[in-house]
DNA sequence: ACCTGAACACCGTTCAAGT
DNA sequence: ACCTGAACACCGTTCAAGT
């Protein structure tokens, strides 16, 4: 290598050989994950494949996995670069309901806004930064509103599944991500159709429900998933007559 | 390649022509069914592709698109077939809550049982009678708790996606299906020195509840997590003072 | 020493050519 | 008329051969 060729890039640094392009960045994990996530965005998660976002990038397949250690490590990487997008802030013990319902609103939010990210399923092992800082924030406002630790330890989980399978629900609905709310009337009344069109023999509760079954737009069942949860936790805490016995807190190992 | 060595291995049969082989059951979709849950069961999601399927079938890939309309119809008709095997009970207002509790064990029993299966989801225009039989079992056993119709109605969903995040977390952890309590006890006892090793002054909550948060068997937070369900419905029923308002229910159309 | 083109071992799905 | 072998258009991942 030229001592010219190592000069920074200002002033006209003439690259012959491989000439013309615009300097093509070099490549990084976060350079490929940002490609990703442009073509999940715009694409769909099937259209995420190694050869794709090489080519967006100007290079072959191959030379991802110097950053990237395969397309499962690149599906992670981008689920905690959406993840970490999310705005946190600080737990307060007055508005702590109001502040969960707006948090998971915003993860849920995230997650929509890439078509797909919430169908990756991260292998429990590394527990990402930004997943652990998710659920230290969460953590945070559940012991803001007084529920009992244990519960709200695994509580933070049971909220981050009902985020997720609210996020995948829409996923399968609008796999390109857009749709209007015409389709949403228009599914929400197919389905109450196919309720009450049911045998009342062999589904007497289900059609006699129908309305109810197929009540509500995804957002007031999303809303009211998080409120049984957590009016689920906080009747333990006042250890209600129809509540069952909380777990008992141990030390593993 | 001589004719010696395409002959089976045991004993000189040869395949004189189309017959000898055991007469070839008649392709159907029951059929391709079963034998991809046999490869699923014995070598895991991924193994189940089309020519896999087929060869275990005697056949090619292409015959298969006469009874299943792709890979994705097959999954779903696989997980309709596993829903199907689990039994349902009549349900009891007196016992209802056991009923919950045995009814979902073995959903996920069903699940687990075939590793994989949970990280199929169905497109939500086709649902499976199999699928409706078990949600008008379930709405049953909710009914009898005397829970709010339509926070039961609504509650159905919530409670199968709980089990669905149950099954799929197992099945991260024993991609295989099998898994042992040692293993078990590892991953807990690893779960817990990830969370006592954070620093408290980025993650003081986590590191201070590190205990409670990598608390419990997958089998108590499940049991934790249909509680909290069931009893926050029970609480938003009773009117509690911290429960937020019940949503109403509307006829869509 | 580093990068990557080309190869490998697969996929799901289609369809023309056989029976 | 029906079935299916072979082809098509892809995959993820590896590695030898180039620079």
């Amino acid at each position: 290598m030229s001592v010219t060729d190592d000069a920074p890039q200002n002033i006209t640094v003439r690259k012959r050989s491989t000439r013309d392009r615009p300097a093509k960045a070099p490549l990084s994990e976060e350079a490929i994950i940002d490609a990703a996530l442009a073509i999940l965005k715009s694409e769909g998660l099937d259209a995420v494949t190694m050869r794709t976002v090489a080519t967006s990038l100007d290079t072959g397949a191959a030379s991802l996995y110097v950053y990237v250690s395969g397309r499962r490590g690149l599906l992670e990487g981008m689920l905690d670069r959406v993840t970490a997008s999310i705005r946190l802030e600080p737990p307060s013990s007055t508005r702590w309901r109001l502040q969960l319902h707006s948090l998971l609103q915003r993860v849920y939010q995230a997650l929509v806004d890439y078509p797909g990210i919430a169908a990756v399923t991260l292998p429990n092992s590394p527990v990402t930064n930004a997943i652990l800082l998710l659920t230290e924030n969460l953590l945070g406002i559940l012991l803001a509103g007084e529920i009992d630790p244990q519960d709200a330890a695994w509580g933070c989980d049971i909220l981050v599944q009902v985020v997720m399978a609210a996020a995948r629900e829409d996923d399968v609905r609008r796999p390109d991500g857009r749709g209007t709310e015409m389709d949403r009337q228009n599914r929400a009344d197919e389905l109450y159709r196919t309720f009450v069109g049911l045998s009342p023999l062999m589904f007497p509760l289900i059609s006699a429900h129908a309305a109810q079954m197929a009540a509500g737009t995804g957002d007031e069942r999303f809303r009211f998933a998080i409120d049984v949860v957590v009016d689920g936790m906080l009747a333990r805490a006042s250890g209600g007559e129809g509540a069952s016995s909380r777990p008992t807190s141990h030390r593993p190992g």
